[in-house]
DNA sequence: GGTCACCTCGAACAGTGTGCGAGTAGTGTC
DNA sequence: GACACTACTCGCACACTGTTCGAGGTGACC
């Protein structure tokens, strides 16, 4: 157990300078248009430094690590959900949720990041700052309101994560829905042999010919409706 | 685009020979170890090869890929999650979310790779089909078979995955709770200024002095139970 | 002109996943 | 017993990776 202290860029204090040439901000930008152009994988310092015009060491004057700058890459992502300031309960949490959605659908990237890495950034803290005053507002109490929050927000990250990795990987093989459901199929009903419920599900699926991403949509509106419900019948 | 073809272990004929010295079941349990004992980051095929007395390559003949490696190690994961055949519904839903929840509290490596792995192994699919059979047999109709479940499924990743993400890095920092907290305290009293919700939650915790962990705990049952009262509404 | 903090960066280190091709060992056939 | 063939192991090599170190430059202030 090294014992090294716990730290994320947000708990240290920035570096001032003179901030000629490169900066922080600048690095960052031309991360997230890299990760959102090529993925993660495709994330070297030294690709980002020669996106840069610059050696790839130069970057950590700026940035103490790689996992730091992902962090602060991170926090951008969370700056494509925008919680309305005064609404109700109901909508701002639905407004969240899909915000939340779109901005993993919009850096895919971060379907892999984005329950592990610390969301202390800013972005991050006004989104949830926003969510739970509008619990407050609701009349949640205490520490439900923390609760309520949390619960949404566990749902909308869950459901969005295997959503977007599963389109991702779609999409870097270049193969359509169709094609996999083929590449799928043998395996599908070999399996399905001993698992008389998913076999039935998946009989009824590829029958109806159902686009399994718009099924996923559904399915993500179904669940929330019924968290909130679930959440309203606790208010009082 | 490269083009190249969807592929999973599963998907894929498993080579059938004389499982001579080493075998795949061998190195998928070694690997398990190996990322129990030290994480996602300890596992690298050199290591595991030295581990199994073997050259690193040796491995690339009963496993494609470090990657096709994860998804069989990840299907063990699964493996620890059990739905019991015959029980309400609710009490299906629970014991899956509780057994999932703990599964991933068991191998903390997998927090990362949970959602973003195609979970198309025997032991993830046998879960899914207890859990869809329960839902069958309580009376929800057509697609809402898939909804609910999927719904359930989503809560726990999402409840899940941060916070065995967040156990993990206070594990391998050392650090104990309240000196985390010590440690974000000074961010978190400059950055609440304009967050006035957030500024008071924090208050209320760190007064009462509040352990996260089981606060969190407590967050996973009140959700839950929250989103099977909202399913539950959903049924006729 | 000198000093000093800010900033850049090449070299090097210790790793990583994996393709290739040579080599070995065990089984089946004549 | 000889031969062929398949199953399997593995050393080498390649093209990377994140990061440290220390040497250099460059502009601002005294």
């Amino acid at each position: 157990m090294s014992a090294k202290p716990f730290s994320s860029v947000w708990t240290r204090e920035r570096k001032g300078g003179r901030e000629q040439g490169l900066s922080r901000d600048q690095i960052v930008r031309a991360a997230l248009e890299l990760l959102d152009a090529e993925g993660l994988d495709a994330l070297s310092m030294r690709k980002l430094g020669a996106r840069l015009g610059a050696g790839a060491t130069s970057l950590y004057w700026h940035v103490a690590n790689k996992d730091e700058l992902i962090e602060l890459v991170m926090d951008e992502v969370y700056s494509g959900v925008v919680v309305p300031e005064a609404a109700d309960w109901r909508e701002a949490a639905s407004v969240f949720a899909y915000g939340m959605r779109q901005a993993v659908f919009d850096h895919p990237w971060s379907a892999s990041l984005i329950g592990v890495v610390p969301a202390l950034g800013p972005n991050a803290l006004t989104s949830a700052d926003r969510l739970m005053g509008a619990f407050v507002r609701a009349g949640f109490e205490g520490i439900d309101v923390d609760y309520a929050m949390t619960a949404v927000v566990s749902y909308t990250l869950g459901a969005t994560i295997p959503e977007v990795a599963f389109l991702s990987s779609l999409k870097a093989t270049g193969k359509s829905v169709t094609e996999l459901q083929a590449a799928v199929d043998p395996l599908m009903t070999k399996l399905a042999a001993d698992r008389p419920n998913l076999r039935e599900r998946y009989r009824s699926y590829t029958h109806q010919n159902f686009d399994p991403i718009v099924a996923r949509r559904l399915a993500f509106e179904f669940g929330l409706m019924a968290l909130l419900d679930g959440l309203g019948t606790r208010l009082r």
